[in-house]
DNA sequence: GTATTACATCGACAGATGTGAGTGTTATTG
DNA sequence: CAATAACACTCACATCTGTCGATGTAATAC
């Protein structure tokens, strides 16, 4: 699944031969594609984007126990998102006692919004 | 689900007292999460983020059957996921006889654009 | 008219996802 | 030591998702 390449100038051809012919591309760009999705897979729950907007705003790191509060889900939920957040590199924690903190990796959603602007 | 606000100071309180009182936010920026989430999980998957890449690449509009041979997938996976870009607000399309051609929408992903920068 | 083309929709399937109750782990308090 | 708190993990379940074959629809070519 390649991409990136310029599109063959569309020709109108309805009937007797096929409209555009198998052409074989390149692959370049799909590692990136792959990565920046992931990435937005990741943001594409309301909780978690609202997780990251926490985060972001808040310049330090902040305890689970306080990000609790602000969303209506169960304790293990909360615990599910931010697993998934961690797994996306968006996000990373710290242990400090009985407390988890949680920031935001630097340069993580970095990427996609370079791409996106 | 709210958000958007500041968190309070945390106190560590290991036994006696929970560590943080179920303080009632407001729920502010909650439709935006959601509108924001819903774009982001459209661009959650590498083909449909590539097929953006594409049609924002092409200043015009794109034949379907020049984005087919692209992707290494079947003709009906590839109208799923331009359904999928459709109802996200991302793309649009437009009948010409017998083509569909594909454009992005402008300003569709500027909201989350800016939310990430 | 029939045949063919471009594209969408339907139906089915395996796999992923969000959710929460229950449980386990680790650390602190008493 | 026992009790408690913070958090992650396991399991189960309903729903969603990506995929493709088959089919439907509309338009063009013959």
């Amino acid at each position: 699944m390649p991409v990136d390449l310029e599109l063959a100038p569309k020709q109108k051809r309805p009937a007797g031969e096929r409209c555009c012919e198998p052409v074989v591309y390149p692959d370049v760009q799909r590692e990136q594609a792959l990565r920046m999705a992931e990435v937005a897979k990741a943001l594409g729950d309301p909780i978690r984007l609202q997780l990251v907007d926490v985060l972001r705003k808040h310049a330090g790191k902040v305890c689970v126990c306080e990000l609790l509060p602000l969303f209506d889900i169960a304790q293990p939920t909360l615990s599910h998102h931010l697993k998934k957040l961690r797994y996306a590199g968006i996000v990373d924690s710290e242990r400090k006692g009985l407390w988890a903190y949680y920031y935001v990796t630097p340069d993580a959603l970095k990427e996609l919004s370079t791409w996106l602007t």
